[in-house]
DNA sequence: CCAATGTATTCACGCTTGTCGATGGGAGAT
DNA sequence: ATCTCCCATCGACAAGCGTGAATACATTGG
């Protein structure tokens, strides 16, 4: 028992805010918290569905009544996989008159791929 | 709706129950349960740094009682965190003697980063 | 055999989550 | 102004999750 299963040197504190990976050197408590909150974000199928009709929207985006009908939710559900999405930072909404129009941030997207990512 | 998932070659089912794209085309509601739960497993700090751990191991592989004081959680927990790890097809366990040594299946990782890339 | 050690499982406990229905708030339209 | 439509929020519920303590199982060593 104890024994030291690896050396390696404390990750740069900077980095380790911006976009710690996975892969790289194992994370701390709080290092992990964060990443965790991304992929939980993208761990429901409902979010996940939101995110690919996103993707695949020719315009970019979509309005929260059109995410209704196709994923079988009700309004208010919807809106609450929406609002984590979007506090994931994986979403962005646009109010626009009576409509607000959702869009994908493939940015964010990808930090999360380069988590996972050797 | 029956969509396709790759336009290049004949997309068998087996190959859209596998690892099917977010970005690609929507989901439907099977394929993103699916995919949903390996990205689930990847929504828990513990979890992560368990990945970290075992990607960062020269040996690739740790045994379980080498997580518990660099995690910081019980016994009972960190096997449990295992348990689900391993049913989402991302680390294996190999029992030699009276340790179980677990190692992490990059295969596995690639998937689900291939599943959020463009 | 029995004892000791490492791991898995069970139990019980809060806390969180996904869901719907109902309500509230904001923005045109009448 | 009122009415209507779209969206966010609240309340309540069941279900699931993370956790530790206790227990059971497996393996090795005496």
């Amino acid at each position: 028992m104890a024994r030291k299963v690896a050396v390696i040197e404390a990750p740069d504190a900077e980095m380790a805010e911006c976009c710690p990976s996975v892969l790289a050197a194992p994370l701390d408590a709080s290092q992990a918290e964060a990443l965790a909150r991304g992929f939980d974000a993208l761990g429901d199928p409902v979010r996940l569905r939101v995110l690919s009709m996103l993707a695949a929207a020719p315009a970019g985006e979509i309005c929260v009544c059109d995410f209704i009908g196709p994923i079988g939710k009700s309004q208010g559900t919807i809106s609450h996989h929406l609002k984590i999405l979007s506090e994931a930072g994986l979403v962005h909404g646009d109010r626009r008159g009576k409509w607000v129009w959702y869009s994908l941030d493939q940015g964010r997207l990808a930090e999360l791929r380069g988590a996972i990512e050797p």
